[in-house]
DNA sequence: GTCCCTATACTCGGATAGCAAGTGTCCGAGTATAGGCGG
DNA sequence: CCGCCTATACTCGGACACTTGCTATCCGAGTATAGGGAC
């Protein structure tokens, strides 16, 4: 059991998006350059973002991306969705209907309490990430981060957008 | 993200092993051959489970696999780990660190904050499935099983264990 | 000086190779059993 | 008849190919911009 990497790149990507100041696009190229990720791969989910209204794009010059709705309002939940897909993690294969004490599937009419019991975990999982803001990670990221860092990050913004 | 299918096919195992009268075993063979599954390939999930201590094993005729532990004692997390290995989902690769704004590394003292809401969610999920005992999924079994399907299985096994 | 037009260059978007982890399989090492032999 | 020994066959255990999905990349379509020209 893995999580993309796609998934750890768009988090940070949308917390410098909700950095951004109002009405402004940072293009993929950009971001990619401010996290050192390959620019063509980041980009792959940065769409996948924008098919999920997490993120807007703007086309020409000057245009990138940029968030489409306050921080507040998106859940970590949904950019992991967005990039990994909503499939359950667990996957029931039926596999109780298989072998000498098999039935037919019709007899099979409530979920596997095996699966059950994995979805279960699931949505505790969901849960914790539903209730999870990218303003909650604003948040602490003005708690946490060494001023010195966040002094070179703005100058590279303010650079960036000149 | 994916959770392996042999997660699935261990704990219908372990669920079938701790239906096995005291003393007896249940080679792989046969347990594969209940779930309709490849035998050589449940084998190696069922030596997880026994490098685990989760099941004993045991050489030579009338050996096979039996539960190590009572079924209350056998968390749903515990055969997970077995399977899948422990390492958390989520794996921060630091990216903080990298681009024109990164800094050494040992100004880093605290975790990257979006690692930090990942792993509480997992966390969560360790949590629930921590909770779950393979007895609780055999108490769903006595309550949901179509009393049919009990007793195909029970003479299944009866046959096999002859 | 102002407006419009056009060419430009910059952006996103989806289609295309490469690699790692999970999936599936095999054969060798070890051991409890069962039968035969001797006492 | 009982106990011991040996050969057997059955078990687990780790080492070896294959396939799916994530990783990484490229080139084409679309568009806002910026400059130049006409009025």
């Amino acid at each position: 059991m893995k999580i993309s990497d796609g998934v750890e790149w768009s988090i940070h990507c949308c917390t410098v998006l909700a950095l951004l100041p109002e009405g402004v696009a940072l293009p993929a190229a950009r971001l990619a350059e401010f996290h050192g990720v390959p620019a063509a791969y980041l980009a792959k989910h940065l769409q996948a973002l924008a098919r999920a209204g997490i993120v807007e794009s703007t086309q020409g010059p000057k245009g990138g991306y940029r968030l489409a709705r306050p921080a507040a309002e998106v859940s970590l939940f949904e950019i992991v969705v967005a990039v990994e897909g909503g499939e359950p993690a667990f996957r029931c294969t039926e596999i109780r209907q298989r072998g000498p004490a098999g039935m037919d599937p019709k007899h099979y009419k409530i979920p596997c309490g095996i699966a059950r019991a994995m979805w279960r975990a699931e949505d505790a999982w969901r849960a914790s990430l539903q209730e999870q803001t990218l303003a909650d990670i604003l948040g602490g990221l003005a708690r946490d981060v060494d001023p010195r860092q966040a002094v070179k990050a703005a100058t590279w913004m303010q650079e960036v957008l000149t």
